[in-house]
DNA sequence: CCTACTCCTGAAAGCGGTTTCAGCAAAGGG
DNA sequence: CCCTTTGCTGAAACCGCTTTCAGGAGTAGG
């Protein structure tokens, strides 16, 4: 491999120079610098990374830290981030907290070792409390992502869950239900809470008395969305709508109803959370309220990249607004 | 930030025999071993990765190109590489192809550039001999995964789509079916020949001639698949059962066949391919031919760690065989 | 008791860049 | 016409680690 010597003796000037035509940070001679230029095309020089971040105390990197890389939310948040951090000409090294709090830490500990510049976290399993005492403690800058954390506010990118709850259970009312049950999350999750939250208020706001025997935990996963629906279906109170946590949760309940021999949505009708592309693929195709993962992936580069003084410098959004993804799954009751 | 010299000052000794004992390259007298240890504790010490890879050549890190990110298999994939690679203590770097050659191009400069120690590709966009021609001409150990291709087919991981179409047509036909369509993939892409040359085979095998009329190109997508299904059904030549030639594509036909008011599995059996996770939470559930994403992902990290001589040096499987998930699309016609 | 190994250790030379610093030439100001 | 700027340039120091090399102490062999 050609080092910045090489070119400097083709090119019968300094490394100095080299270095900087190379980066651009001191005008160089016209005549110089097309010989270096010339050197470096004729000798295929790329510059070694590992010295060029020595010397500079730069990676050129910023770190991702997933809950879990298959998920396909976390797949569209780390495509966001990789977007724009690409485009920036820095490359992105990724690892997953394998959804363990144990593994979470120790990738954390692994990104900042091989020190990245920055580093965008998007993890469930560890607390608020200790996720917010790592942001601030760490020598880079650290962002997270899809989820809020007031106390380290100003490096949150999140959904407004439970604006999003809100919608989700309005969207019910407005088409004429008032029996509306709900699958909540893993209660250990904001996420959870907050939608809960919002289902309350889009209740309370209508004048409908909240129940508790509407209410069912379905943790967020397939299974527990089937379990949480065979248990609102045992307690024989009846219910017109069904706003689940999430998609996956609401997939279990959609299978749970069908097995009830109950039709979606004619006898009841379900809204989701996330619009996963699963959403799409269930029958019937699922309304639910939209997370803009790769938006979000997107807000949290900008971020890291001003941290770093190379972003755009614009506002960015740190709270995204949910939307409603319409689809066959509410009709009036 | 504590350098290996204050560790090494702190500890009185030299920098080497930090160093030493560090790596464990060379034996160190307990007293001195202790008290760098100790030294090292009392400042946080963490060795600088930059520093220690320009004096190694070795970047600790292995690079993965995939062809789209948020995809469901290529998460698989990477979760694959991930899991293999982290375990070795080393690092993942990750980049996207965004599904277009040059693009793709790019990405594997980038990553070249970046110094990984290895790289794994699983792109579709470049072909097959552009992509030997990178291979080989690389400065360093590249492999592919998910795709075969016979010139460099030492550094290739993956699945026997031909095993894999006659394995659908073989499952279909010992049920009783005689006619049986196929929603082929994108023609440009080999796997998409190879399942079409599976159906052939079980066919023939089966003594069934093989009617052109009742093979539709699909191009892996659900819209392609919803098109091809309904050329299908508009050549009014009937068929009880369709081996669509991956998940997606087979999602589009499932909802061709439901507007056209043909009911799945009774009237018409359907067998898919991948077994992505869509395929469980179609309706009804998707039975298809599963290729082992992750699997193969780990496959092609083993060979990397190999080829960097810290591998298991085990022999590492790099053709993998299908299998059949058996779910609710197929019946006996 | 002397020589020949072992075994461990420290000094110093890289690895391949960036950046400071000083210097020289040309240009501008008085 | 002399002195100060300005603009480029090269030498050299430095980033933090690994590794070679030479040497000293301790042990074994003769």
């Amino acid at each position: 491999m050609a080092t910045i010597r090489d070119v400097s003796q083709l090119a019968k000037v300094s490394q100095a120079t080299v270095s900087r035509v190379l980066n651009g940070t001191v005008p160089v001679s016209t005549t110089k610098r097309t010989a270096v230029l010339a050197a470096i095309e004729q000798l295929g020089y790329q510059p070694n990374a590992f010295a060029r971040s020595l010397a500079t105390n730069r990676s050129q990197a910023i770190g991702a830290l997933v809950s879990e890389l298959s998920s396909a939310a976390y797949g569209d948040i780390i495509r966001g981030i990789e977007s724009v951090v690409e485009a920036r000409g820095m490359h992105m090294v990724v690892s997953s907290g394998h959804a363990r709090s144990d593994l979470e830490r120790r990738s954390f500990e692994f990104l900042k070792e091989r020190r990245t510049d920055a580093l965008i976290v998007q993890i469930d399993a560890t607390g608020d409390d200790e996720l917010a005492a790592w942001v601030e403690q760490a020598s880079l800058p650290v962002f997270v992502v899809g989820r809020h954390i007031p106390a380290i506010g100003d490096r949150c990118v999140y959904l407004d869950n439970g604006a999003g709850g809100a919608l989700a259970t309005r969207y019910l009312i407005e088409r004429g239900h008032r029996h509306i049950a709900h699958i909540a999350g893993l209660m250990r999750i904001p996420d959870a809470r907050d939608r809960l939250a919002g289902y309350r208020e889009a209740l309370a706001e209508h004048g409908i008395e909240y129940d508790e025997a509407l209410v069912a935990e379905g943790g967020f996963v397939e299974e527990g969305g089937y379990r949480a629906m065979q248990q609102l279906l045992a307690r024989e109170i009846s219910f017109t709508a069904v706003f689940a946590g999430n998609d996956q949760s609401a997939a279990g309940a959609l299978k749970a109803l069908r097995e009830a021999g109950l039709n979606v949505p004619d006898d009841v009708s379900l809204v989701g959370f996330d619009d996963l592309f699963i959403a799409h693929y269930l029958y019937p195709a699922l309304t639910t309220v939209r997370q803009p993962f790769a938006e979000m992936g997107q807000a949290a580069a900008w971020l890291a990249l001003n941290a770093l003084g190379i972003g755009q410098e614009e506002e960015v959004t740190r709270r995204f607004d949910p939307v409603l993804s319409e689809r066959d799954s509410v009709t009036a009751p």
